[in-house]
DNA sequence: GTCTTAATGTACGAACTGGAGAATTCGCGG
DNA sequence: CCGCGAATTCTCCAGTTCGTACATTAAGAC
């Protein structure tokens, strides 16, 4: 663990650079601590594996704690960024409703991180963002964008099921979320590779349908 | 924490029970993996929490980490149990998988520490389950169950859709695990209490129906 | 009874880990 | 070219935490 890190000559060792430093120790805390959890997250590793010191990291965040609360919050800004962009306007609201679903199953595909770290807090339930010291707002474009696709399909007679944005929401991300996050256990107990190249396309897919099917079926009468 | 520990005079500290010393070793520590991870849980803090000492722990476990071993292998024991008692035989096949998803749907909400477990083991890669010293057996009767229910709802008709039980188990645990799981992070991101028991019953359904709606209607032909 | 051995209790240590005091260096405005 | 504050480095520490050496006690065999 020693070796690899001798072998950058051309990594300029520039001095002086706050928002860089600030910025490098923010995205290594964030893989050690989707890693290895907040409590498992070394402050002395992570020091370790940017260009600066431990002493940085009490400079600029204070704490453990802190830090990783600034972790956590930049993964959340991240995805407010992404879901802020999307447009679906111009779809029909089946097909609005599908790419809204593989824009959420291609965004925890791509960040596993966010997903860790959404795990790591809630595992200890959820002690950092439900801090009565004011986590910054946490609000997701998402769902505004999925109510308006919601109410063009209930306009348009296709969607007949009764169930709001965040309840959508929810079904969608716990499907991508489960597939990315519970990959390892579910692998250990019956020997599915979730992430599996093959495979993805088709859950991709099915999350689509499984929403889709749901919003255009009727509620049963008796049940 | 040292008051409530005086107030049991009938706890009889018996001697010389070593199943149950083992027994209450394995309890508390799943309780406080699950509550704070494997490296935030403190071996002391457990044998503070049992009738028995530190010695103890490393007398029956040899170390943490078989200890947690212990502990996520006991968890899946449990639940293997209840899934292997499970009768849907006698249900037509829409009426079996609602069974069924209701079944995962309780499992969870009643066992949330071994989701946390499960959730843990997954933030740390699965590095105790996947540990190629034979973690043993974690096959879940309830995928043979599963099997037999589509098999037959196919035979009828009933059942359209081209997935196999693995997919639509993974489709209700996802579902069933997040509002368990990630209740924290989500009422603090869209201010709504996934586990209220108003809401309860409303997810208990949903999830059924969800799959029915799915298994029952047939793929689109574009996408 | 006593003997043997499994079970339990006590105390300690070595290594780790979050944190901080204080010195030092750099870059920039004047 | 100088001075000043921000940025950075160096060094050390106090508390914690896993793990263990050693002593002790209870329970059943005979």
């Amino acid at each position: 663990m020693v070796v690899e890190h001798e072998e950058q000559p051309p990594l300029e060792r520039r001095s002086r650079d706050p928002e860089r430093t600030k910025e490098e120790i923010l995205v290594v805390s964030t893989q050690e601590f989707a890693d290895r959890g907040f409590a498992g997250a070394r402050v002395d590793e992570i020091a370790n594996k940017t260009r600066t010191t431990k002493r940085m990291i009490y400079y600029y965040f204070g704490s453990k704690e802190l830090l990783y609360m600034a972790a956590l919050e930049r993964a959340y800004e991240d995805i407010r960024v992404v879901e802020a962009n999307v447009d679906v306007e111009h779809l029909d609201p089946i097909r609005a409703i599908r790419r809204l679903a593989e824009l959420t199953f291609d965004r925890h595909e791509a960040n596993p991180n966010f997903s860790r770290l959404i795990s790591q807090e809630n595992v200890q339930r959820g002690q950092f963002v439900t801090k009565a010291s004011g986590f910054p707002r946490l609000e997701r474009p998402i769902i505004k964008i999925l109510e308006q696709v919601l109410e063009r399909g209930r306009a348009d007679g296709v969607f007949v099921r009764d169930i709001d944005a965040l309840d959508v929401h929810m079904l969608i991300s716990s499907f991508c979320f489960f597939r990315i996050n519970n990959r390892f256990t579910f692998a250990a107990s019956f020997g599915r590779n979730l992430v599996e190249p093959d495979r993805r396309a088709m859950y991709r897919e099915m999350i689509g349908d499984v929403v889709v099917d749901y919003l255009t079926t009727p509620s049963p009468e008796d049940h």
